[in-house]
DNA sequence: CCAAAGATGCGCT
DNA sequence: GCGCATCTTTGGG
């Protein structure tokens, strides 16, 4: 008999972005679809502030950019090069944590059979199946292996007959490193991207092997718990 | 118009 | 597994 999902509580969201980056980080996504839960555990995240030049919200309050000033655990889609993302909004208004990448979960809320169904909704690639540690493995791709959508989903809260956070307990030891995919004009080189010790080959670009890449100057690694 | 918090295929190591 | 060119779609200047 499978259980429901348990959403972790409200105050969950109630942290500035860093903070929440961090806490994100081992919790699980779950989607309704279809009649079965997809599920995803998140491995990296980013955080963004209303008072620096790499946020969203920092480029004005704009309608489209309004859930980013809305209660902590508001979700905030946005289209950008072609896909969707899903960031959550943090304490401080116009904070916010980018969800960058995820693995497929599967347990008995969301079996095999779900996270086949993930891989369905992603565009099929040139040579072969996609492999399962890369579903989820970018920001648009987490969108798209989870049925999210901009339109659809920015704004609204998490909803625990369609869409939930759960915290099943993996407290990881985390790699902290610089984010991605900002612009230099923008970028204040922060190192506030947060991700999963055990899944750095499922994140968006692995923070340990890049080319000289170097503990203590590109990156950190934060113990388990904070 | 076009930069943008991206993804893919391909060539190389 | 990495770097780079190329393709992507759209909100907002």
């Amino acid at each position: 008999m499978a259980r429901t999902p348990k959403p972790v509580h409200e105050q969950f969201f109630d942290r500035d972005p860093v903070p929440l980056a961090r806490a994100l980080v081992g919790t699980v996504l779950r989607r309704r679809l279809g009649g079965q839960w997809l599920a995803a555990k998140i491995v990296e995240t980013e955080a963004y502030a209303l008072d620096e030049p790499a946020s969203h919200s920092s480029l004005g309050r704009t309608p489209s950019r309004e859930p980013m000033f809305a209660p902590p655990g508001t979700l905030y889609l946005y289209w950008s090069r072609g896909g969707p993302s899903l960031n959550l909004s943090a304490r401080g208004s116009g904070d916010a944590v980018l969800i960058k990448a995820a693995v497929p979960h599967v347990d008995s809320v969301s079996p095999p059979q779900a996270l086949e169904h993930m891989r369905t909704l992603l565009p099929p690639l040139a040579n072969g199946p996609r492999a399962t540690h890369r579903l989820c493995s970018g920001q648009s791709l987490l969108c798209r292996a989870l049925d999210l959508h901009v339109k659809e989903w920015t704004g609204l809260r998490f909803d625990p007959a369609r869409f939930v956070l759960e915290d099943l307990g993996d407290r990881p030891e985390l790699v902290q490193a610089r984010r991605l995919g900002i612009s230099a004009v923008r970028s204040t080189g922060l190192p506030w991207r947060f991700v999963h010790r055990e899944h750095v080959r499922s994140a968006t670009k692995n923070p340990l092997t890049r080319r000289g890449a170097a503990q203590g100057v590109d990156y950190w690694m934060l113990p388990s718990g904070g």
